[in-house]
Order: structure tokens, then sequence, then C-alpha cells
DNA sequence: CCTCGTAGGTATACGTCGTACGCCTACAGG
DNA sequence: CCTGTAGGCGTACGACGTATACCTACGAGG
């Protein structure tokens, strides 16, 4: 029978993650290869697929390993339900912004992530303290998943103050007044405060709703 | 001096753009190859390269060509405001989802196309309309967009009542008892009012700020 | 009608990617 | 020490994006 035991793994799921975070930080998504993230943990290539069976598995991994570091206790007791739906938020958003790269692969491996599964029983929570039930709760937190996921990829991909912005302030007046004038107002708004106003303002209609 | 005038292109980048929506629509996006839309084209993969200097072209010609079909007239101004917002905003998810697949290249290149340029300029009427102005406007607007881009690609990856969901409704119930009863629910919500429902949610915060 | 130069179109090739396959070898039992 | 499992590696294949060099169709000027 088989009695002899092989040699030990020497690579932990953990630690493959943070080798694949490292290169992604440093050289982006597109730097994001199996042969470099084999060469940061001093392998050959071939070697990650004893531990991985393919890109994607190590793309979750990754993804796994980022929002791991949320925090899904639930916030202050003592706080308004909004605002600890915030905090909740929050704290996803700045898992992500710490690998900002990142942000396009999220949505594609979020299901495969038990601290995502933790996350969403914590807002489900306050969804229902807030006095959701039913379809009404699965829409808000789908909603305020779709805005979080959504205002995460914008700001990667351009934050509203940026240069594509500044573009859009130099289109002509006559065909585009709005925008003209948006986009000069645009360039006073922070991240922060541009991700914390619209999820102000989706929480302001979870607050009074009468459907 | 250059009086000789060349062979005349062709292809037009509408046809271009046709071209590579058919493949990714039979294929999907991985299927979306230089060669493989050249072979559409009936002509080699380098000769695509006449048209477009890369596929980061490639990719916005199919982008501004599916956006290119949004109505960006302002709806009924009989209609209540947010009504015409829940209107213009309807339009963009209606092209994109004309095109599932292309979910993940709007966000990128959404920017280069005029046709988000003239929707953007309604949305702000509207905006403007309900009051709002100068950053409350651009926050609301990015807010929406956010939303907007956060759910079909959300709705794209694996929609609420989809077999993702239906793996939650087994989970330990003493673990997780929101999960599993939300995802019991969430099979009742159809993609539509899924996504109706988190924008009326976004424009019931619109409606009633107080900041 | 012929020439001529521009630009359309193609063939080939390079470097990089993900990864299948087969080999060698380190290592914990017995 | 022997042994079998599994770790690790070298090589190679097909597909990708695209640089380069070439041939050629074609419209204008003569």
């Amino acid at each position: 029978m088989s009695r002899a035991m092989p040699r030990p793994r020497s690579l932990t799921p953990d630690r493959i993650a943070s080798a694949a975070l490292t290169v992604i930080d440093r050289d982006g998504l597109a730097g994001f290869t199996m042969r470099a993230v084999a060469t940061e943990l001093s392998m050959s290539a071939m070697a990650l697929y004893r531990y991985v069976d393919d890109r994607g598995e190590l793309e979750r991994l990754v993804v796994e390993r980022v929002l791991d570091r949320i925090d899904s206790q639930p916030p202050d007791p003592g706080l308004p339900w909004a605002d600890r739906v915030t905090v909740m938020v929050r704290r996803m958003r700045a898992a992500v912004a710490a690998h900002p790269a990142i942000a396009a692969l999220v949505p594609v491996h979020r299901h495969r992530s038990r601290a995502v599964l933790r996350w969403t029983e914590t807002m489900l929570g306050l969804l229902t303290e807030a006095g959701l039930t039913g379809e009404q709760r699965v829409v808000a937190l789908r909603g305020l998943l779709s805005y979080l996921l959504g205002a995460i990829q914008l700001e990667h991909l351009g934050p509203l103050a940026g240069p594509g912005t500044a573009v859009l302030a130099e289109l002509p007046s006559e065909a585009f007044p709005y925008l003209a004038d948006t986009a000069r107002s645009a360039g006073q708004v922070g991240p922060d405060a541009e991700f914390d106003g619209g999820l102000a303002l989706f929480l302001r209609g979870l607050a009074d709703r009468s459907s």
C-alpha cells in the first residue's frame, strides 16, 4: 500500500497570493503572469502548477487574499444603521484600494471568497435592522454591491478629479454646456468625497422607501 | 509632387466594429482576437492594422459602435425628472445588454465615445432640473454611472436569480442565517426588477437630499 | 494608355503568453 | 537503505499581438 510519504509542500496559498500581489503592485495587471509570479517565488513557471490548476485559480487566490483583509465584525451598534453600512462598504473599498490594479478581477472572482460571504452576512444583518426583508433586501444589497464595484473600477480607470475630466472642460460650451460646466466643478471633488457622496445618496434612498 | 492617388479604403470603421461584434457575440470576449476579426472580414490579420493602430483601438471602435446606438434625446418632458433619468439609464443598459460580452470593455473605453458625451449632457440637464448644481451634480452623475456600470457587469457575470445564488441557499443556516434566507428570495427577482429596484433607491436618495 | 507613387493587403517571423508532457529528485515512511 | 509519492524543472506547442518587408491594385497626370 501507499506508505511512502512524499516531499512536503513548500508553499502555502497565502504565500503564493502574496507573491502575485507583489508582482501586480509593481508591474500592474499586465505584468501579472504565471512566469512572473513563479520568478517572484524563485521557481520555474511550471512549478506553480503544482499548487494551482491554472491562471484563473491564481487570480482567485489573489482576490481572496485581498478580500480576506476585510473586517466583517458588525460596527459599533451605537451608530445609526446607515452609518454602519457606510463603515462596511468603506472597508471593502479600502481593501481593494490597497491594491488598485486588481479592481477588474474582483467582480469576476468575488463569489469564491469566504470573506465576501462574511461581509455579505453582516451587511444583510444591517439591512434587516433598517427594516428590509425579502426581495427588498436582496435588491438593496445587490444595489450597494453594484455601486461599490462600479465606483472602485471607475476610480481606478480615472479619478473624477483627473486628466480625463480636464479634457471635458475644453469642450465647446455651445454643444455641451452642462458638461463643460460640470467638468470644472469635478476637479474639486476628491475620490473619497465622490465615493461617500454617491453612497450617501443610495443610503438616503434606502432610508425613506415607501414601496 | 504627390499627385498619385492610392487604392481607396475598402472598409469603414463601422464595418470593422460590426465584424468584431459578430465575433464577440459568437465566441465571447475570449474569442475576440485580431486574427478572428480579420478572418471575419476575409482579410489577413495584418491588414487590420491598416485601419487600426492596435488592439486597444479596435476595442474602442467596438465600444463606440455599441454605445452609438444610444438615443440621447431628452425623454418626454411631461415625465417627472426621476422617470426621465430612469429612461436614460435604461437606454444605456439596453445598448450594452444587446452585446453582454463587452460589459468589461465599456468602463475602459467609455471616455472616447461621443455617444457617451451626448448621453452625459442629457443626464446633466435632467439632474439640473432636479435642482442639482456644482459638486452635488457631479457626484450624482458619477454615482449613477458607477451603479449602472457595476450592475451591468455583475449581471453579466451571474444574474441574481442564477446558479451562483442557488449555491448560497445551501449554506449552513447557523453560520450564515441571513445569507441562506436571502438567497431563497433572490431567485424571485428578475434581472430587470433587480436593476430598476436599485436605480429607484438611488433616485429616491437624490429626490430628498437635505445637504 | 501608360506610368508612377501611394496606400491596401499579405507572408513571415519574433517575443510572450498559458500550459501539456515527461523527466529527474527530494524526502518521509517502512 | 529502499521506496513510492509528489515537488520541481526543461522543453515544447499553439495562440496571441504586432514589427518588418514585400508585392500589388488603383487613380491621377502625362
